[in-house]
DNA sequence: GACAGCAGACCAACTGGTCGGTATCTTCCG
DNA sequence: CGGAAGATACCGACCAGTTGGTCTGCTGTC
């Protein structure tokens, strides 16, 4: 299994880095292996050696880039606190402040994927969609444990809440990137943790 | 400019039709003009005789199929109510009840096109752009309205409510898609009604 | 006869994918 | 320890199929 180890998974991640980057400038099937390889400095030779396709491709790069990067966003924090909104507004600013205004406004790599390939691949879209339920059963569970420690009002309806935000954050993502402006996000935002306090006790 | 007139319109139309079709199926990247001429019919003669291209033909489907759609269904009836949220409750039943829930699962091809189209193509992205904004605009003066009439909050603000509502309404049918779940609307659609009664007086 | 409307053979460019070859490493036997 | 055998990693020419697009020519209507 394992025998020329560092140079080889290099590579194969060189290729997933670099298949990342045209997938989410021009889609799936707007990107080309051909124009990866030569992106990646490699060959087809060794495209075709790691991966068996470019649907495989395409799964490890959702499997092993795209998954980890929302775990690590969103998931992980969300699944530690009982102060959902408080957590949420940070993930948020933190996403603004880190990525510049340009780099919001291509839209949320998740989301570009899943609107283009779920109706296409059912692989692909059982894939993209485990990130999705990851994420609400993660924001689901925030405000559950907000409403036993009394910060979130009884009547709140943590999967209504999280399957309606994970729709906000898509949707005000997706209208940015058409609209290409920045002030987007903030009236969206604003009205999104708007609705959140009305979720307070 | 016109010749032999009824059949010609006719044949463009039938055209446009069927590009909408591959391009709400497939994305425009994935559609293949061979299948588009077959599926209507014709040929590509026929095509390029009426189309400059296949980008002129994407225009021309937004300009002339997508663009009234979306102002019959949503623009019109927005623009004559200051009763803004009934309205918009009643568009929304409308739309699940017209369509089946597969036709609902499928996606807005409105939004479709946008997040596939919009990073690739200036004209497309000015195109679609200006859908949402006058979809926007609609919003907004029905809101304003509401707040003219008494029915709607003295503190609301308007064009935050408008970014907001077509932000979640992408992105709930976009999650939804991916999903493959109607449930999806449901619980979204009801925070969302959720979040429009805090706006009333 | 002039011209819009259309037919469809044709084209270069590119697509995802294959395959024989090579170079570098691991393994194992003597 | 040497060195042959074999596996892994990679190269790149090549392939059939498809793409968007062109062009010549036919046909029916003014």
């Amino acid at each position: 299994m394992v025998s020329n180890p560092k140079a080889a998974v290099e590579t194969r991640m060189r290729i997933m880095q670099t298949a990342f980057n045209e997938f989410y400038r021009r889609g799936f099937q707007g990107a080309s292996l051909n124009r990866i390889v030569e992106e990646a400095s490699t060959t087809k030779g060794a495209l075709f050696h790691h991966f068996s396709g470019k649907s495989d491709l395409g799964h490890a790069v959702i499997d092993e880039l795209l998954y980890p990067e929302v775990k690590a966003v969103w998931i992980d924090p969300l699944q530690k606190t009982d102060q959902p909104i408080e957590t949420i507004a940070f993930i948020l600013n933190k996403l603004v402040s880190d990525c510049s205004g340009d780099r919001l406004c291509q839209g949320c790599p998740l989301n570009n994927l899943a609107q283009e390939m779920s109706p296409l691949d059912e692989d692909f879209r059982l894939r993209l969609e485990r990130i999705y339920s990851e994420w609400r059963e993660a924001i689901e569970g925030a405000f559950a444990r907000g409403m036993d420690a009394g910060r979130i009002k009884k009547t709140a309806e943590p999967k209504r809440i999280a399957v309606f935000l994970v729709a906000c954050f898509a949707g005000t993502i997706g209208t940015a990137k058409n609209a290409q402006d920045p002030e987007i996000f903030e009236l969206s935002g604003g009205a999104l943790m708007e609705y959140l306090e009305t979720q307070k006790v």
